[in-house]
DNA sequence: TACGATTATATGTCTAGACATATAAGTCAA
DNA sequence: TTGACTTATATGTCTAGACATATAATCGTA
């Protein structure tokens, strides 16, 4: 019942520690609410400096598993917001992922000032220029998604003169512009004419649909919405604990 | 140009040269692959011990921001896969959370021995005896979704007794078991007529579908399907750099 | 030139202290 | 009972060292 555990000391001494205590929180021998011994009891049991097991509360405090507070103690947080990581590959990537053959279709590009429809889908308020960009992706052969972007030129200036006939927009911002933040929308849609046509499927056949909002530190970079055939593709995302 | 910030020391230090760094990387001033300065630099610059500095970098280490490796020096992560954080919040959370009414309906319940189905869908060999549950959920009294859930009760045996005609199963369940782990498959689908029968829509109208898949330490929990109205429901998921 | 041994060095971990600070809990007066 | 004040305490931050360890770079040799 001892929190050391018998393994040797292969892992450093804060890693055993940490280890020790995420076992028993996910094991839910300590549940949501249980304090978790103060430092100065863990030093004792562990026969360490304090330094040592501040720095593995510390990381279990930076991932969320514990909360610290002042003068009270370091309690298990309970599961939050229910929140799970969802891969949203690059398009090409994902499809070569599943050992398909990739294809890349440029619809149409166009270069112009941003109208008021673009504006607001961009979510800026200065006027400025745009490239607005619809194109298909495919694997083997057959429609995967068609895709609408809209790219703000102010904030990517390069974007003007990329030749996305041959790279797929998404793949090219991905390399030129790093470190973006997103936002994803998520719903769901019945095809109409236009879009049956363009995924190849039944007029009322299901959609998935993905709008991604891009910026970076402050500064919006991309407008995209990603149109899937409902019934073949589907998003998984994997949530871990907390 | 130099590295420490004209403000105030309001925040502690450590925080403030995280901080400066990672506003380097957020803006690109840093790109990914570019070198960080070494530690006794930071020191050096910042004028402390090489403790603090080394609290600042293992901190963006842990967020995958930048990458250490020995002799080398640390370095700045290319983004590595777009992945989202995706917020699934428990349904009835969701609602109140939007200011609505939240309703709810227990459709079926029923206790019994696992079928071939049910064991296929919990993802476990063993026999034993499920839970299983239909039930709607209504914001403001209009339908919001369905949901149609499997409960191991090897793993909960306590969801055997608990009243779902009162609290919802996915409510009970975040407060009986805490730590879960999570897999969510997001397609679409047309409504068929007992799915638009359920939620008061067209037959043929698109619908959102979540799947999720439960379990704690290698122990399945829960299976369920949930069904949106797809034009009226969105999830949004917020992508963080990196 | 290619390969193996050596060395220098940046990070990784840890210590035994220190003072700061927020706050739970207790104390006392209105 | 309530509110204001005081105190004890757990965490937050920081220091000035130390030794460990992986590895990039150098040097020497076949």
């Amino acid at each position: 019942m001892s929190l050391v555990t018998d393994a040797a000391d292969k892992p450093t001494l804060y890693k055993r520690i940490r280890a020790d205590i995420e076992k028993r929180i996910l094991t839910g021998e300590w549940p949501p609410g249980h304090r978790i011994p103060f430092e100065h009891e863990l030093v004792a049991r562990y026969g360490c400096s304090r330094m040592t097991v501040n720095k593995a509360l510390s990381e279990l405090a930076q991932a969320d598993l514990i909360e610290r507070r002042r003068r009270a103690g370091s309690f298990v947080r309970r599961p939050q917001h229910m929140s799970a990581v969802l891969k949203i590959a690059d398009i090409r990537a994902e499809i070569t992922a599943l050992g398909r053959a990739y294809g890349y279709e440029l619809i149409h590009r166009k270069l112009r000032a941003a109208t008021a429809a673009d504006r607001d889908r961009l979510g800026v308020k200065r006027a400025g220029k745009v490239v607005a960009i619809t194109c298909r992706h495919s694997a083997d052969n057959v429609p995967f998604a068609v895709e609408d972007r809209l790219i703000d030129l102010s904030s990517v200036p390069d974007a003007a003169s990329a030749d996305f006939s041959r790279e797929p927009p998404g793949s090219w911002l991905l390399h030129h512009v790093p470190w973006t933040e997103a936002e994803h929308t998520i719903s769901a849609i019945v095809a109409d004419d236009h879009t049956a046509g363009a995924l190849a499927i039944a007029v009322g056949a299901p959609c998935l649909v993905i709008d991604r909002y891009t910026w970076r530190s402050a500064r919006t970079i991309t407008a995209v919405r990603l149109l899937y055939p409902g019934d073949s593709h589907r998003l998984v995302a994997r949530f871990k604990g907390g």
